[in-house]
DNA sequence: GATGACTTGATATTCTATAACATTCAGGGC
DNA sequence: GCCCTGAATGTTATAGAATATCAAGTCATC
């Protein structure tokens, strides 16, 4: 994989274990065990990563756990908002900011499958106008933009 | 289902198997009886259809079809233009432009499933623009806004 | 009527996700 | 401590979505 810029990832899987650690706690939901390590696995690669491939890195020396312990523990994570599911990859990736609950909004690397999510508020409210335009209420919304990273093309 | 207008949609399903028959006389594709049976099929909805769903509807009154019969008829119909998928619903929807190929963007409403596919030009270059901004070429988006219509709100 | 490209049929399998019910675990009141 | 309760996890089975593979049919062209 060719990550965007070079860094120590297991520092970054590090911060992003303890700030979910922190938002449960100020929020009294359980980052239990199960429910860390699960987090852990999904930011264990910056591409995205599917549900069986989670389930198949937990259940590395230990009895095969089943699918609904790893959708469950994707299902807090999401609603917690620490991770984001892409629906054209079916597949999930760690959040960068989880301290703002936000649908996150994406660009995918076709060649290397990095994603980098973004959150400029400019493009949210572009969305959001378009769904009045359309005479629509806004509850969220899904952006995923294809293409080929600065990476890639050099 | 609520119409957003109501209308006539047998002639509505007719117009679009018409333009499709003539943009494929166009092209030299072959919209071949299957293909055009499964056009209608999708066009029967205004809400967005599953391809198992087509499966049942193309089954009707004759020996059940299988999964790949539908699968490639549709991926047929996606690469002409004439259809679209929903990636959130895992369903495909009928084009309200076949004739210029592009990619759909879509709201879909929570409460009665229709979906308003948007062709707007400036919410295509805003999102091309954001990807640029980010570094990366700009191949395709998927943009689904989920939000109540008009009809449902009132 | 043989050739080759395209389309459809048929069978099996893979991948993704959830339903339903049992068990375990953590915390609060007694 | 013990019981109660609700949340979390375990377990089994199934549903839902999509593709791989190979066989058979169709159709235009040589
Ligand atoms: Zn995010
Ligand atoms: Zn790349
Ligand atoms: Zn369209
Ligand atoms: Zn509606």
């Amino acid at each position: 994989m060719v990550l965007k810029h070079k860094h120590d990832h297991d520092a970054c899987i590090e911060t992003a274990l303890e700030a979910a650690q922190k938002i449960c706690e100020e929020r009294e939901t359980r980052f239990t065990p199960l429910r860390r390590r699960v987090l852990e696995l999904v930011w264990s690669k910056h591409e995205p990563i599917t549900a069986y491939e989670v389930l198949d890195l937990l259940s590395e020396g230990q009895k095969r756990v089943a699918p609904p312990t790893v959708y469950r523990a994707l299902d807090f994570l999401i609603e917690e908002g620490f991770v984001h599911r892409i629906e054209s990859l079916n597949a999930f990736v760690g959040c960068s900011d989880p301290a703002h609950k936000h649908q996150g909004h994406f660009m995918i690397c076709t060649k290397c499958s990095n994603v980098t999510e973004m959150n400029e508020r400019s493009l949210h409210d572009v969305i959001e106008a378009a769904a009045k335009a359309n005479g629509y209420s806004y509850e969220n919304s899904i952006l995923e933009i294809a293409g080929i990273c600065e990476n890639c093309r050099n």
